[in-house]
DNA sequence: CCCTGATTCGC
DNA sequence: GCGAATCAGG
């Protein structure tokens, strides 16, 4: 890949926006995370908290890289773009908003909060509130909640690695059909090199066997139903 | 381990 | 100019 305009124009607007390299990597696609950020620099986009770079005085003093021989092998083979389609942006989701807990049911045992009084002035059609000038609503009435709990999403969906989990180095051998309420990935680390993890690698890749000899399982996923 | 960004330097 | 390799902090 190369850096057209546009390329370039949705870097900038990634890297403006807050994203982590590796993220507009990503969503970019056929480029690494170093690409990114090598451009990034060369295009003058810079600072935003570096781990490394935090204090500028204690330098100098590190014995530099002395050596970097390598053999420029092309390891930037794009991984399999297997199971893991680069699903419609769902930027809005890059860091999943903490569910809060319901409020209500939270501080419902002590609650001196003073719910706001509105002023109502009128109500307009539909049902929205007209208010005066004056009447700007206070700040903000913060959610109160004495105590936070963990909020489980749910039960169900807990634990399970969705689509939108899938990275390159997550095994992505899928765990019952899609369409299914529970269908999910394996969700284990990979066998490097590999979209699965080690176990379902065994079960990916088998040996050729001679002609002729009987095979009783040869199920992959999507092969047959109830294979687990 | 995983993640970050910064830098280097052969191509 | 590009980006893999490497470094280094969290």
């Amino acid at each position: 890949m190369s850096w057209t305009d546009e390329r370039i124009d949705q870097l900038k607007a990634m890297w403006e926006k807050g994203m982590t390299a590796s993220q507009i990597a990503e969503e970019l696609g056929g480029v690494s995370r170093n690409a990114v950020i090598g451009k990034a620099h060369r295009l003058g986009l810079q600072s935003r908290p570096s781990p490394v770079k935090a204090n500028e005085a204690a330098r100098v003093k590190k014995a530099p890289a002395p050596k970097r021989p390598e053999t420029h092998a092309a390891a930037a083979v794009d991984a399999p773009r297997d199971a893991a389609p680069t699903a419609p942006p769902a930027a809005a989701v890059a860091r999943p908003a903490p569910p809060v807990a319901a409020a209500s049911e939270v501080a419902a045992d002590d609650a001196p909060v003073a719910p706001p009084p509105p002023r109502i002035v009128s109500v307009g059609p539909g049902g929205f509130l007209r208010q005066g000038p004056g009447d700007q609503q206070a700040p903000i009435p913060p959610a109160p909640p004495r105590r936070l709990v963990p909020a489980k999403p749910s039960a169900e969906i807990a634990d399970k690695t969705s689509l939108l989990d899938l990275t390159e180095r997550i095994c992505k051998w899928p765990i019952g059909h899609p369409g299914e309420p529970d269908f999910h990935f394996c969700g284990d680390k990979v066998n490097p090199g590999f979209p699965y993890c080690v176990d379902h690698c065994g079960r990916a890749y088998q040996a050729q066997l001679p002609r002729g000899t009987r095979r009783p399982p040869p199920p992959l996923p999507f092969g047959g139903p109830r294979v687990r």
